[in-house]
DNA sequence: ACCTATTTGTCCGTATGTATG
DNA sequence: CCATACATACGGACAAATAGG
């Protein structure tokens, strides 16, 4: 298994998943369009509950690094070939909610509201 | 009880309780600082499962409405007076992203990631 | 300084639903 | 039709932070 978790750890054992996907995510081992264990596997090999691994594969799909369906499984997005005036865009708004003092969950709150009008 | 859910809707249950709150607060029926009944109260009260009501409260922190703490409770975060020009360069944002076919996910990905460099 | 009750956080277990292949 | 896999919901248990006495 590609994955670890520490179970003495203080940290949450989901985060501690999700942070070993990033890794692997962040080295190359796992690449765009590649499938990750399905949740059961990685919760037999690890021996931890299904629900854990279920509950960090989400939270690696809110960050927009896999995508979730069912009867599918997990699959590396492709976060590749974005246009750089959107990466422009997304600078100066981030320049600008730190000018306002806005947190990033506010901000990213305004946009889902913004792009779901 | 302020909020309602409808057990035969196929919207998921956490799903209306957090939109629930979302109109209560919109009408001002609930305001900054003022604090949100505890998950099991609102748990016995809809007969549902606390972990439900959990569920639909963090997905409102995680938007930044409210802000969640052990022993303390759900409190309503101030999210009021944000600078139009933040509104304006989110708008722009959306805009762009819709042009380069960008996910709400994706979106809210790179936002986070700009934001924590 | 201590204790207790409250409340969310995490984790495990189980069951059922639903989309995919 | 059937097996796979995530989605939702319920139940129980313990941990950790907070507030108040």
């Amino acid at each position: 298994m590609l994955f670890r978790v520490d179970p003495t750890s203080t940290v949450p054992l989901f985060d501690q998943l999700a942070a070993s996907v990033r890794t692997e995510l962040a080295r190359g081992t796992l690449r765009a369009g590649e499938r990750l264990p399905s949740a059961r596997e990685v919760a037999a090999a690890l021996d931890i509950n299904i629900h854990t691994v279920l509950k960090a594969y989400q939270e690696l799909r809110d960050e927009g690094l896999i995508d979730l369906r069912r009867g599918r499984g997990a699959v590396v997005t492709e976060s590749a070939g974005l246009p750089p005036e959107l990466l422009a865009a997304v600078r100066a708004l981030v320049v600008e909610a730190r000018r306002g003092e806005v947190g990033v969950t506010t901000l990213t709150a305004l946009i889902r509201e913004e792009y779901s009008a």
